[in-house]
DNA sequence: ATTATCTATAGATCTATAGATAATGC
DNA sequence: ATTATCTATAGATCTATAGATAATGC
């Protein structure tokens, strides 16, 4: 559990001051991240993320100032790449399906490659899409989300407004108020389908959410026309 | 905020004992449930209940025991009223369909209803409709749901199984596990959707939901099959 | 005589800071 | 000489309990 440092060819380098900061933020952020995930804000002590690190409370005050601070860190961290990722994926097809967007085309470009991010990245990355599940049924969770959440869903949006011509907004908003929250209840994982389905579903599979999201919610946007 | 007693005819009558403490327990789950809804189980201490409610601390123990157990008596209170109405709902729209329900009547009866309650049953209602969202995107949480709540989705399942032959149990869990999302994620209300909308849509309008989800989540459905 | 409510307080825990020690950097 | 990590501790807060007081019940 704190083996995963070794990986480099020598038996034993001096890790430089750069390398043991780094290090360390990152196995800080890393235990936070499944902690916060697990049991939000004020469900986890410091103490309970120096254990789980082993080391001092202290150093999470000496990385990271106060909790409130190593709350966001972890929520900013990995936000720049989804945010990103999925913002080149709206671009790309908005770029290939010229004048002609479809829902079902944009809502892929917008879901799947969220879950092919977090599926592929392992078990960290699964625990980030349980951190933004958790904070985003929240009130302070929703403001966090502003910065990096809203322009891409806006470009998502954008795009199908225009696949949808003659739609309100409000449709296209609580459509996509729904679909966002079909993925947030993906991302939480917290094994309610495994149990209700008699283990015919698994919280943790992802590809089976990503064979059947973006086709149920692209016929959902058109049954709203009325 | 505590005149909220008054309502007998007589000026000041003196309030029984079975009546003050009928009162009490309300006023604390009132208080406990809105505090749990804002800020999960730890983000809720029990001077904050107490203050809200105008008594101090140790009554809280006195009526409840301990935290815990006022949480699960603020679940408890109102599971029963919500479970059972949906389950009479769809009882009553599987005798009316007869042989051949339909998704979108199997969905307006669970949705609907539920909608319905929360917005017409006033504040405290509406808290508890967020309470419950906050809680059903916890572990822990997903499993106090079990109890009361399986039973009413089972029974949405077996109705959507005769409505759609030829799905799979692997199709059904998953399109419930989209549609409780998506109602999860409106019962919530964290002013995501207004402030994401520039004002379009706002957290608190039950009425427009329900105005589309029955139906766009039906079609969703539908679209599964190969 | 019983039940509702408050006072006083124990004991644990939590966040945060000041300052010491140990390791790397030049 | 600087940076990483630990020791010691302050101060606040939190849950919970024991026991006193005040109100209703018969």
């Amino acid at each position: 559990m704190s083996a995963m440092l070794e990986g480099s060819t020598e038996k034993r380098r001096r890790r430089s001051k750069a390398e043991q900061r780094a290090e360390s933020l990152e196995q800080i952020l890393d235990a936070a991240e499944y902690l916060f995930s697990k049991n939000g804000f004020y469900g986890v002590t410091l103490r309970d993320v120096a254990e789980r690190v082993g080391i001092h409370t202290t150093l999470l005050h000496y990385y990271f100032e106060d909790k409130r601070n190593l709350f966001d860190a972890v929520f900013e961290r990995r936000a720049g790449v989804t945010c990103g990722r999925r913002m080149a994926a709206l671009e790309k097809y908005e770029a290939e399906a010229g004048d002609h967007p479809t829902v079902e085309g944009a809502l892929h470009a917008f879901l799947d490659t969220d879950l092919d991010l977090y599926f592929e990245g392992g078990e960290l990355w699964m625990n980030y899409a349980a951190f933004v599940a958790r904070v985003s049924n929240t009130p302070e969770g929703a403001m966090m989300m502003k910065v990096h959440f809203d322009p891409v869903v806006l470009k998502l949006i954008s795009i199908l407004r225009r696949a949808l011509p003659g739609y309100s907004d409000e449709d296209l908003f609580w459509g996509y108020n729904f679909v966002t929250g079909a993925l947030m209840n993906t991302l939480g994982r917290t094994g309610r389908i495994d149990r209700l389905s008699g283990g015919v579903c698994h919280s943790d599979d992802f590809p089976a959410v990503k064979k059947r999201i973006a086709k149920f919610m692209a016929a959902g946007f058109l049954a709203l026309k009325e």
